[in-house]
DNA sequence: TTTGCATATGTAACCGGTTACCCAATTCAG
DNA sequence: CTGAATTGGGTAACCGGTTACATATGCAAA
């Protein structure tokens, strides 16, 4: 370990105390003189000495730092979660031990193994991964959080709330007339594809039974949206609306109608989820998300586990705003 | 420290085995015959057992994990950035420890410090940081390798190629016929911003001496670029083309450009730097960085750091590539 | 058979902190 | 002036691993 050299032994030698009493003093724990004090800061500042954290983690069974594990995942989503957990975290003094798992069970539980012993708890976000094999890679007893993760064995859970935003969202497409809705669905797997279709679904079935539902199903990427609108339009477009389970679907879907020369909003409305930056350049509207209050929240609700552990888990769902560009309304 | 019920004696135990062997098997060093790998496995198994890895480092001495200092930024880079870093780490082995610092030296600090005995070594970038600030910051004998930070005190560092990138831009729109070329700079203390002003006006100064040179000063922003777009047109739009010093900047002017009629590419061209998602679909000429690269050398140089003091410290550039969209030149 | 050597395993010291517990000195009450 | 209470400080056990060294076992060579 770098910058090792010095151990609390030398500081209590030349200090001519003990090392409880250095101790006492670098921790303010215990009472100690004021002379003491003096003479162990001056000894602590002569050699430079700052303590072994491993050391410190391994007595007081404690290491100030989180565990924090996410899928490989791009751009802003990432971003702006690790910056809200960031945040939290380092008002409270922790810091962040980073993973990134990729899709593969296996490097899940390797990641979480691996964490065993350098952290006080774990926020996680595994949406890929079924709660069997999580619960299992899992190390038993440690304090955890998810984000947007089936199921909640026991632990505080965190979710976006998709059947809140698809709701609003296809209220705003019926209100503004629309009939005839299509969902372009990410891939089954994916937890966020999944509730969002079901949404959908339901949305639909509350809003306007009458009116046909209709499910397109693809992966959460451009190229995917891209294809779908262009069956459409192969199919003559039998559709006024295109609700897609995110924005990048959405954009792919966008740029495919612009370009057969359909126009939107006034033909065929189009809508993603998630609000990333490109969206607003682009006046797609959307569902945004506010993910660094995620992880703020994420950090909190670890914070608490961890210090009463008694509490029932609770499932919290992060608000979602509608965001109307012209994607799906005639400009104002 | 969570999840720590079970340790090394315990498997010791009822594997029937010293805790001699059952660290030989787990870390393969040492002989130990079929038939004792065996029954430890299965009591590791049986119990859920992985060691503490605070005790682990104490003892070795090394915590396989890599500190990773970063500024608060937003969006594609960092995320980029860190699955770079992440994925040549978790290669060898290796956890991440991550810290946004907020411009703030105080925090710098503050989290250097708290890295202490947590990590082997630490990749540091602190573009907004002075050279003596950060040294201070660094705990001594720390194996360090730097991101776009200014100075290399002693250690690795690694380097976007700002200046290869905007001579190429500079070359291309010379090439292309513009004669009136002004640069939208950053603001100065932001170290990329410095640099790639500084190479606007030495690859004009080589590339056409006899050309004006002019900078308009402002910040990373969109909005910052459209006023300084704004600027120009209000003076009667005396130029040929802008070249931006990042992407933010020139998707501003872009936008404030065609909004007041201004037809890009033909009466202006328009580029940036950085090649950030939203360039691609707003068809702006950019230089792209890989990003990915750049955290994945810089994981290399550390290792190779840590495990051989003695290298010089040597300074890389990561090579940028020019990408050439429709708005600095007629559809093809 | 004895010596020798390789090989597998066990014992216990050690890493560098924290802290329970003990002791000595001082203060205070009666 | 004595005994009790208070207080600052020291000793050493402990956290959970790793590993140098000691030991035991088996087999080959002499």
């Amino acid at each position: 370990m770098a910058g090792s050299a010095v151990t609390i032994r030398d500081v209590a030698r030349l200090a001519g105390f003990s090392v409880a009493s250095v101790s006492r003093v670098l921790n303010e724990s215990g009472k100690v003189t004021d002379e003491t004090r003096e003479s162990v800061m001056k000894a602590v500042n002569a050699l430079g000495y700052s303590p072994n954290i491993a050391a410190r983690s391994l007595s007081t069974a404690r290491s100030q730092a989180i565990g924090v594990v996410l899928p490989d995942m791009h751009g802003e989503f990432f971003s702006e979660l690790v910056r809200g957990i960031d945040r939290a975290a380092s008002e409270s003094g922790y810091l962040l031990l980073l993973s990134n798992i990729h899709a593969d069970p296996a490097m899940a539980d390797h990641a979480l193994a691996a964490m065993r012993g350098r952290v006080d708890g774990v926020i996680v976000m595994a949406p890929q991964l079924a709660e069997t094999e999580r619960e299992r890679a899992l190390p038993r007893g440690m304090p955890a959080v998810l984000i947007n993760s089936p199921g909640n064995q026991g632990h505080h859970a965190l979710r976006i709330d998709n059947a809140g935003g698809v709701k609003a969202m296809v209220g705003h497409l019926l209100d503004t007339g629309r009939r005839t809705i299509v969902h372009f669905g990410g891939a089954r797997q994916n937890f966020d594809a999944f509730e969002r279709q079901q949404a959908y679904r339901e949305a639909m079935a509350e809003l306007a039974p009458e009116l046909p539902v209709r499910v397109l199903e693809g992966t959460f990427d451009e190229a995917s949206g891209a294809a779908l609108a262009q069956r459409l339009i192969d199919e003559g477009l039998p559709v006024d609306a295109i609700l897609a389970g995110n924005d990048m679907m959405a954009l792919g879907a966008l740029f495919t109608l612009r370009n057969a020369g359909v126009s939107v909003p006034e033909q065929v409305a189009v809508a993603g989820f998630d609000d990333v930056p490109l969206a607003r350049f682009l006046d797609l509207s959307t569902v945004s998300v506010d993910i660094v209050g995620l992880g703020t929240r994420a950090v909190e609700l670890l914070l608490e586990t961890m210090n009463a552990a008694t509490q029932p888990p609770r499932t919290e769902l992060s608000n979602t705003r509608l965001i109307l560009r012209a994607s799906t309304q005639k400009a104002t």
